[in-house]
DNA sequence: GTTAGCATGTAAGGAGTTACATGATTTT
DNA sequence: AAAATCATGTAACTCCTTACATGCTAAC
């Protein structure tokens, strides 16, 4: 239960919904997605790849067609099961959803959710969130001594970091709810770029 | 070589010089520390402080004299040669101090290393960080393909904290130039209490 | 021609989590 | 008396990284 490596498996599974990539492709899209700190290695992604092969979630296909000259690289692509596998995992509501890499993985695909599990995954993300505030600032109270300069320091924009993003969050949320008052007056995360909705 | 481990046993060690403490203690101050998001658990935290021990890096012992009546517990200490590793761990400059957690804990120590090693681990990291926005900006510019909202909306929102962390970077370089300088005109972090410089 | 980047893997090992096991002390 | 929290540990396991191994292709 609870499993982290699942995020791999979702983001390989979300990322081959646009269409087949063979491994490297794949790696440098996800540490793109998800890269910021982690990049992923080799020495993770290709087993996870053979062990999703061996799951039926995606099948290979050695790209024979003669697009160019090039060596042949295996191609992947999701199988039907995988796309359900996709879909259980995108619609999973729980602390499983709201993990700091979870969660982020999970917003990457959310063009493909139901704006119901959206709010819900937003909401329980914020929640997490305040929280962990609160426990920092109750700790804090209960913590007499005073604390080191540089320490406080650290502390104090550790805080701001995450209430800067419990109001980025309320911002998605009501820009969601906006939407589905049927009255989007901040067009939510961005404006440009109308999405498939 | 740049083995992670050691962040817990830096940590460890920065803590106990505020005096002994037993484990279950000194997990609690850990994850108030670095608690932003990884929470330390008992079978990380004991294993480490048994191998300190063998490495003779601190010593243990049952607080036996008559503070209370609470049961024995074992309350570790840092030994010279503890101190001196823990000099040594801080006054290290390299991809080793800069990197995410590294960077924090070596942080909250700041107030016992030397301005120069301090300077120079937060243009380190300043560097890095700005390495990781110039390779995002480059490998966006690269993909034609115009991305999901979603997906768009969390990269916006990952260059933004980096950006904005930094900017909290160059604003404590200069506030520790400008103590360099003798004009310490943006009192750094915190203008309350004077580290021992 | 040789360096840099594309491409795919495996083996060994490290770091840390989960779950288990145990028991004392404090609070309700 | 029960529940919460203090307190210390161990064993198994998972996930991931590092380092190694191999070879193709494009650019300089």
């Amino acid at each position: 239960m609870s499993r982290r490596g699942e995020t791999i498996e979702l983001a390989v599974l979300g990322l081959l919904h646009e269409g087949p990539m063979h491994g490297y492709e794949l790696r440098k899209r996800l540490n793109l997605m998800l890269g910021w700190g982690r990049v992923l290695s080799y020495g993770s992604l290709y087993p996870t790849l053979k062990k999703m092969l061996r799951g039926n979630l995606i099948e290979e296909s050695t790209s024979s067609t003669v697009t160019t000259s090039r060596r042949p690289r295996i191609v992947y692509q999701v199988t039907d099961a995988g796309t359900r596998e996709f879909e259980r995992l995108m619609s999973e509501v729980g602390p499983a959803a709201w993990e700091d890499d979870n969660f982020d993985i999970r917003f990457a695909f959310f063009g493909r959710t139901d704006m119901e599990i959206r709010l819900r995954v937003l909401e329980g993300r914020r929640i997490r969130l305040q929280e962990r505030l609160d426990r920092v600032q109750r700790e804090l109270q209960m913590t007499e001594k005073e604390v080191d300069r540089y320490a406080a320091e650290l502390q104090r924009h550790g805080v701001e970091s995450v209430e800067r993003e419990v109001r980025w969050l309320s911002d998605l949320i009501n820009a969601e709810r906006g939407l589905s008052a049927g009255q989007p007056m901040v067009p939510p995360p961005d404006s440009s770029t109308a999405p498939q909705t």
